[in-house]
DNA sequence: ACCTGAACACCGTTCAAGT
DNA sequence: ACCTGAACACCGTTCAAGT
């Protein structure tokens, strides 16, 4: 398809299309020569194996992730946002969400994210060290949130949608005598967007580490 | 090596010895029929493929999450113990905390943890909707803590100390003009164990979930 | 009834050969 | 300097053949 001579970021931004249009399953090295035009092995005259180019996808991922931050909206909407944003990332690349990476040796833009997480929570005044568990903990919940999204992120709304009263359905007819809270509890579950779920949990663990006065 | 005739009970075992040791990459239906003494196919005469085979290795390790709890502990001590047996449970099989499954179709122990932790829930005061919401919320930090750790559960104690060491050194040799709350919290990075991280931030959200009177 | 082993359709990656 | 394409060492899985 795209006809350009192969660079680095062509081959990047190719990814990134495979990989939201077909999933991470979907994306193989012979897949990626194809959408480029290329033979599949033209790739490893940019980067040195498949991990190589999937880090330089993450990195371009959540590069978007701390740029034009409103400015002084207080520490508890930018963490907010930018931990929906990391979200949304990681989204877009299950293989991050997953394992392996996260925790150094990172790459500059996450940096940039730690950086900024961190700033947060001295503005909410908190120490160095509680500020720390405090990144350690959000962190964890928005992997958490993302990683179990991922299965159903390449569908659309409406099927996502259908997939959540499904899982409902499947809670409801339980046998109420061995799951009476779950039976009980079925219609609340999976209420909303995966969206609005994170972000009540977000809020709560944010009330958790910074009690209001 | 172990020379009884094959079962499904077998085959689970030595799946979860082989990932124990090797890691979910070195976990191929070829060292797994080597580990069984057989050729790797016959596994195929008791489970339909390698998924089927991981969902029966998962259903093993869940198995273990909900039994023998403390009877009159209280709603919080249970909660914090049954997710720290769910994040242990998930450690040793990443690709449970990795994304694809989680949320139903569920086999019956997954059932079991979400009827317990909903009962938790309930017996702390909340409605079913609040306490879906913390059902939901409490999982995804538990998925995303062992999924962050997963990486290095293979290590030793030891190793896994010096991998935090190291982790830190990267964060305090950034340059503090750029980066000054990473540098200045850099000691206070990856401080003690994973686990203890992670009860600290359950700990916080469960204060922001339930509120202390 | 259960296991074997050749075979198939894939992977990621290497490397000599082309232009 | 960059790309090609055959080839290698793997995968998971199928299926006819053995016992």
């Amino acid at each position: 398809m795209s006809r350009a001579t192969l660079t680095r970021d062509t081959i990047v931004d190719t990814t990134i299309r495979i990989i939201a249009e077909q999933g991470t399953e979907g994306f193989t090295m012979r897949s990626l020569g194809q959408a480029l035009g290329t033979d599949p092995t033209a790739v490893y005259r940019h980067f040195r194996d498949k991990a190589e180019l999937l880090r330089a996808v993450s990195e371009r991922l959540l590069g978007t992730v701390t740029v034009d931050l409103p400015a002084d909206a207080g520490w508890r909407p930018v963490t907010v946002e930018v931990c929906r944003r990391l979200r949304s990332a990681l989204l877009n690349q299950p293989q991050l969400a997953t394992a392996l990476q996260f925790g150094p040796p990172l790459q500059p833009t996450e940096f940039a994210i730690t950086e900024t997480l961190l700033r947060q929570f001295r503005l909410a005044g908190l120490e160095q060290g509680a500020a720390a568990l405090a990144y350690h903990s959000v962190i964890e919940l928005t992997v958490g949130s993302a990683a179990i999204d991922a299965a159903l992120h390449s569908l659309s709304s409406r099927e996502r949608s259908q997939q959540y009263f499904r899982w409902r359905s499947v809670y409801a007819t339980l046998d109420p005598a061995e799951y009476p809270e779950t039976v009980g509890a079925s219609a609340h579950m999976y209420r909303g967007t995966a969206d609005e779920r994170f972000v009540h949990a977000l809020e709560a663990l944010l009330d958790g580490i910074v009690p209001s006065p």
